[in-house]
DNA sequence: GCCGTTTTCGGCCCGACTGTTTTCAGTCG
């Protein structure tokens, strides 16, 4: 077992504990305990009995959980957990605003353990008559789980590429050629179905093939002889087969890659002998457009201005700057998070840990600053070709300042200013805080700008234009934050962006090693909103992004 | 269940919000 599966294991079992109301500190405790195995460097299966004591909240019981989950995968507690709970308990526990003690609580006293039934109460009004239930805890519910019904076909980006692989795999011994289209092919975000286009020298007897592979569910209303509509076992998002001939195959592809505005835009389907993409435009004297970008948005204006060649690439990254470490919620060190990047062959590594107002994530005191800077000038003191460079994670208070005094924040090569707390806000609100926070003149990138979670929370309603105007302004640069969780600063904005002449931050947010490799979401999704290699912050070389920081 | 000491029993990461139980439990980041 891998350290993730352990801790995951550990996790669900403090949840079940939780729900069932078992000693509340004996579950703490564990928690505790599966934070300290989560920021383990090393191997949790590999560990002696006397370094797993070593770990804070580890003791004797822990120890046997921990030993039994390493090598079975779970522990009499967790089997017993899991045998006493509803499997859609852990679908309540999902709902903002719905903790372990309210999932117990609608549980117990209503028999409610599904999603739907917990709508369905919210709507009855019998929710509301719950102790500790009242009118707005009950609408805040229901629009939650409303948003989550709405979004529970979808998927970010990464999980659906993973799932889009294995059906590949899966369809490719049955088809001369498979080709992934659809959202996916153009680098959206947010994926509502997957598409792919087979090649097939016998169209009327690939859906039959398709049946037959397990797992595949066919949706007999929606499929046709040349397209297969369905699902896969496990997973809700509706997925369609388009089968085609080998002369067909190319344009196929593109017809079911790009999005049907963009397929208007260049009279797609007026068009008589067209055999590639190149052709469509270079027929009718377009300009090219990436497939990222086939969007149907502002695509042919940006084309008038720039060309794809002008198009961020992962290769044009020379650093990355919003990074976390052990010093504060990352799970590797300062050195092994600077040496990960530089064998990345990036020339420069930003720390950006969580200031002090973040105690959850173990946001840095004062005196963990000057300890962290110590560190990073001795680091710097041995290389001549790879720098790191001071940077922070200064929260946004909720008045808008930074979370440190001047003194502090002059000590640092940058600051990334980000909300993490208080982040319901109407739109005035949320502007007063954010404009606060970009004029603020030690503010160097404004991270996560809206604070959306993808499939999980909208963000703060923002007046965008007048965002992107100040952070040009005060020589901000805005953060595309590349995490699959987030993307956020939105694309669709990034045009704007452009033109107005603000440089664009993609910040992976790592918070480990594998997470330095989210820089190329940030990448493709860049590009599908025009982002230029020459306003990319950490395209610039070292001496250059200095001086963005610099603000002389 | 674990820990640490003013050490074998009391307290448990922090700060803030939110609604409601009207004085604080539950939840979140």
């Amino acid at each position: 077992m891998e350290n993730e599966q352990i801790v995951d294991a550990l996790e669900l079992l403090v949840k079940l504990w939780d729900v069932h109301g078992i000693n509340e500190f004996k579950s703490k405790n564990l928690s505790f305990a599966a934070r300290g195995l989560d920021k383990f460097p090393g191997r949790i299966a590999n560990l002696t009995e006397e370094e797993l004591y070593a770990i804070p909240g580890v003791g004797k019981v822990v120890i046997q959980i921990v030993r039994d989950i390493a090598q079975t995968g779970t522990c009499p507690d967790l089997e017993a957990m899991i045998e006493q709970s509803p499997p859609g308990i852990l679908d309540l526990l999902k709902v903002k605003g719905m903790g372990p003690k309210k999932v117990g609580l609608v549980w117990k006293e209503l028999g409610i353990t599904e999603l739907d039934d917990l709508l369905a109460a919210c709507e009855s009004g019998q929710l509301e008559l719950v102790k500790g239930f009242g009118k707005s805890v009950t609408e805040n519910i229901r629009t939650y789980i409303l948003f989550l019904q709405e979004n529970r076909k979808k998927m970010r980006i990464n999980k659906a590429e993973k799932l889009s692989e294995e059906l590949v795999h899966l369809l490719a011994p049955n088809f001369s050629k498979i080709a992934v289209s659809g959202e996916l092919a153009r680098d959206c975000e947010v994926i509502s179905s997957l598409v792919f286009v087979a090649q097939t020298d016998d169209i009327f007897g690939s859906q039959f093939l398709i049946e037959a592979i397990e797992g595949f569910q066919t949706d007999h209303q929606q499929s046709s002889p040349f397209t297969w509509r369905g699902h896969i076992t496990g997973h809700l998002i509706p997925i369609e087969i388009h089968f085609t001939d080998v002369l067909q195959f190319d344009m196929m592809v593109y017809q079911w890659s790009a999005h049907p505005e963009h397929l208007g835009q260049v009279n797609f389907f007026k068009l008589k002998n067209i055999k590639s993409a190149e052709e469509v435009y270079s027929s009718q004297s377009l300009p090219y457009i990436v497939p990222a970008m086939r969007e149907g948005l502002q695509e042919f204006a940006w084309s008038e201005k720039h060309a794809p060649n002008d198009l961020i690439e992962l290769a044009d990254l020379k650093g990355c700057v919003h990074n976390h470490s052990t010093y504060s919620d990352g799970k590797n060190s300062l050195l092994e998070m600077a040496e990960a990047c530089r064998a990345m062959g990036l020339a420069y590594f930003g720390i950006a840990d969580h200031s002090q107002y973040a105690a959850y994530a173990g946001g840095l005191k004062e005196e963990d600053v000057q300890r962290q800077h110590i560190e990073i000038d001795a680091l710097n003191a041995q290389w001549t070709d790879f720098k790191i460079l001071k940077g922070i994670e200064a929260d946004i208070l909720p008045d808008g300042s930074l979370d440190y005094n001047p003194r502090i924040l002059a000590s640092f090569d940058y600051v990334v200013a980000s909300v993490h707390a208080q982040l319901v806000m109407d739109q005035e609100r949320a502007m007063d805080r954010l404009m606060k926070a970009i004029e603020n003149p030690y503010t160097s990138i404004l991270g996560h700008p809206t604070g959306r979670l993808l499939l999980t929370r909208a963000g703060y309603p923002l007046d965008t234009m007048k965002i992107l105007d100040a952070c040009k302004a005060n020589g901000v640069s805005i953060e595309l934050n590349a995490s699959p969780y987030r993307l956020d600063l939105d694309w669709r904005y990034l045009y704007a962006a452009m033109d107005k002449g603000v440089y664009v931050s993609i910040n992976p947010d790592a918070h480990k090693i594998e997470g330095l490799k989210d820089m190329e979401y940030g990448v493709r999704v860049g590009r599908k909103g025009g982002l230029l290699k020459s306003l990319t912050l950490n395209a610039l070389p070292l001496a250059d992004i200095l001086k963005f920081f610099s603000k002389s």
